[in-house]
DNA sequence: TGTACATCAGTGAACGCGCGTTCACTGATGTAC
DNA sequence: TGTACATCAGTGAACGCGCGTTCACTGATGTAC
């Protein structure tokens, strides 16, 4: 085994995106990830610390990565719903995480940071797109976030033939 | 400690739930349990043979409530899906175990019959609100599940005054 | 009413395991001169 | 170009812990006669 791996901060990473897609972010395990990574069980505390630490650039990475599809989208809040279940399916991994609540260093000013530019892009699309009526953003939000964790716990599936993107244009058109 | 507890079976699962409302169910401990309800760590296994039964046991006494909630509004899609949000608010650990994939036997035919009675009533439901259209019926699942989670999750919370209720009945009415 | 006995319900010790974290270490790399 | 040295990145042994499960056991209950 190499000394020098190359990028094992974003090898752990990765490998831990597919733990969690496995089994859920509480059942992560360190040990399991660095096995994953064919690396010693003590090599991801060199980069993250700890497991929170770990969690947590996780869930800064997954927020950032939220924002910049949402970013692509500000036009409609159709779009912006679009993107986000699209983000969730195509990342489920990283929506688990960001979703988990306790297992992550909630303070931390990055992730902090990353979960408000998220969140900003959302409400002012819900805002823009309800004409400042909370309920419509509100229902709105539910059934893009409804239809994001029943897409990604597999409890609803596209048509064969059709994807998850035509799905989603379609639900968020029957939006008041 | 008395060696007959009266009904350690239920003292067990309620006890469960507090751990599970706590923790999620991935982290729920055997042990934890039998130490709330102040019994020792080998008593539950008596009861539900292992954690896995367990999971099992309040998953479909879950998806049974859920059902009989249902039932109780099977003319209105609108009041169903007020049900649907007021059981999942009301019951947020049963409402997690039952979404928990692999913690549970999945083929235990009890769960399977629960299940299949609550899916069945949603899923009528569902169909005569929209008139045979399959993606407005997915639209109105996706709106209450995902409001349902928002709140569970503590993502949303009703205005100071208000309650689920009325905010469930406002939201579902804004469905096409 | 009394007694023998089967069954039920819970105890507590023991097992082996995987975990997170700490620690002294060692090999690889890059930089100063 | 060569060499000394600081720093970086990963190793592997060790720790203490909580876990799920098993086991022989014991006390409580209910039933047959």
């Amino acid at each position: 085994m190499a000394y020098h791996h190359g990028d094992l901060r974003r090898a752990i990473m990765d490998t831990a995106l597919e733990a969690v897609a496995e089994h859920g972010p509480v059942a992560l395990s360190l040990r399991d990830v660095a096995r994953r990574a064919e690396v010693s069980h003590a090599a991801p505390t060199h980069h993250f610390r700890d497991k929170t630490g770990l969690l947590t650039a996780i869930a800064t990475e997954g927020w950032t990565l939220l924002g910049n599809a949402l970013d692509l989208h500000r036009g409609s809040f159709a779009e912006l719903g679009v993107a986000y279940v699209l983000f969730a399916t195509g990342h489920p991994a990283d929506f688990a995480v960001m979703r988990a609540p306790g297992l992550v260093r909630g303070g931390d000013a990055d992730l902090v940071e990353a979960q408000q530019r998220a969140g900003d892009m959302l409400q002012e699309g819900a805002r823009r797109h309800s004409e400042g009526d909370p309920t419509t953003a509100l229902a709105g939000w539910a059934m893009v976030h409804g239809l994001s964790t029943l897409l990604v716990d597999g409890m609803v599936a596209p048509e064969p033939g059709s994807d998850v993107e035509s799905l989603a244009r379609s639900v968020t058109g029957r939006l008041g």
